[in-house]
DNA sequence: CTGAGGTAAGTAAGCACTTACTTTTATCAC
DNA sequence: GTGATAAAAGTAAGTGCTTACTTACCTCAG
């Protein structure tokens, strides 16, 4: 059931630790479902850090510290690995999915439910909005692998990123949509397309995590240096003024009131 | 100086129009520099589509309508041809390039400046927000390459992505940053980082065009269908709000005179 | 008749993927 | 407990194809 241990001072040339193996010795032998997620995760990193057609099956065999063949012992293809990887980063973080396709619960989605569905149900906007940011950071900053693995299918063209859409994104849109909706009758928020809404905020949360990982990364971070949490609230400060009903008539645009002064000539 | 058309009918065993050979056919001889723009040119198209490490020089040679070793007279190696590309993408449009095609639009930054200057002098903030947006989107849809040339070139590690944050996203993030600290100190924004905003605002503009072009393409554009123009007043109208400074009994007179009420606890 | 634009046909290295073979280990009659 | 055994984990050394890049030659304007 564990990890090896049962072998580890035994032949020995296994797997040389002098090179490579960044991630796992792996020395021993392993059982095909160990060796097959062990390779599954190598190859996720692999993959995020180069993309599909700039990893090779050598590279991730190394890496793993099995020969080529092995891979392929798993896997029929490239391809047939890649498809292993959705599964696995379609519900790999659930928790309840071993590897079975049985699970319809979508991990990113999944995660973000509960707080927010909470707040939801006290009608904290603030919580809602709040949470709903912080948990997506904090998702991408806990998995970085994970923004540039979609990046990256969705570049080349890989079933990831439409899986990825659908199971997540859209089920996102739908229910935060639908809150925003049901505020707005409420007379909580002002009149606007709530799918509008929803793509301001979750594009400057989403841009926010993508431009930290790419351009500004970790220790660093010299570019816009704050918390999850510090981001997450203005983020959600700003929006929530933007389209809260009792709002104060914003600002100067409203120039049909000011004819005498400035009129430039505008459009009507 | 115009393209071809000296010899098209001539020899006709130059380039088969059978298949390949989507952007030009490009059959008759060149002088050096045309060759090399246009190799670039269908360069950059490829790269774009499939990424550095996913395009092949023989398919760039065959879209270019020449042999492979043609590729390599020009560029010695495919890095050069990258590097090429980064001159073209990143300094073509300003005019002062190598072989600059003087036809096509200004950098980013460039064409961005112009109009969002002109409504900073008038100090009138919907204007610049919505013009800014407005370019952007105009620009990313008006050339699609480039997004995703820059997404793959981040990804891939190449230093495109670097070379356009210095000359166009930091640009950005300092101009606009200084005048929303401007319009803090006159009272008309509230007292939030502007970095921030800018982050916001900024994030979810190309957020949107990102989705747009990876998820959700022109023609039938299902997830949310709006024009740029709505696009760029709603998330306007949205910023503003969200940042306007507070006016609790909602004053629309010019905020520069009125010392007393507004100003609360800002300055350090 | 020269030199620049262009090509066909390479080359060595690298790629996804196989084949033929060698351990290791769980199992079960004894 | 043994030890024969079958199945699975593992490997070394390929296979044929593709890749970035070359070499040797051609062709035609000036």
């Amino acid at each position: 059931m564990s990890r090896a241990t049962t072998r580890d001072g035994g032949a020995g040339a296994a797997a040389p630790p002098s090179q490579a193996a960044q991630t796992a010795p792996a020395g021993g032998r392993m059982a095909a479902d160990e060796r097959r997620l062990q390779i599954v995760r190598v190859a996720v990193r692999l993959f995020s850090e180069r993309g599909f057609r700039g990893t090779t099956t050598k590279e991730i065999a190394q890496a793993a510290g099995v020969s080529e063949a092995i891979i392929f012992r798993h896997f029929a293809t490239k391809d047939d690995l890649y498809a292993a990887i959705i599964d696995y980063k379609a519900c790999a973080r659930t928790g309840a999915c071993p590897f079975a396709p049985e699970t319809e619960q979508p991990p990113f989605v999944e995660a973000v439910r509960r707080p927010v569905e909470e707040a939801m149900r006290r009608g904290d906007d603030r919580a809602v909005f709040e949470a709903l940011a912080l948990t997506m950071m904090q998702h991408h900053q806990d998995d970085p692998e994970f923004l540039r693995l979609l990046m990256f299918s969705a570049l080349e063209g890989h079933q990831l990123a439409q899986i990825f859409w659908d199971k997540n994104a859209r089920v996102l849109y739908d229910f935060l949509g639908t809150y925003i909706r049901e505020r707005q009758r409420r007379g909580a928020f002002r009149d606007v397309d709530p799918l509008v809404v929803v793509r301001a905020f979750t594009g400057g949360v989403t841009h926010h995590s993508l431009v930290n990982s790419l351009w500004d990364p970790d220790p660093a971070r010299r570019i816009l240096h704050i918390t999850n949490e510090e981001a997450a609230r203005e983020f959600t400060e700003i929006l929530l003024r933007g389209i809260s009903a009792d709002a104060p008539a914003v600002k100067p645009a409203r120039e049909r009131k000011r004819t005498a002064a400035v009129k430039k000539g505008k459009k009507k």
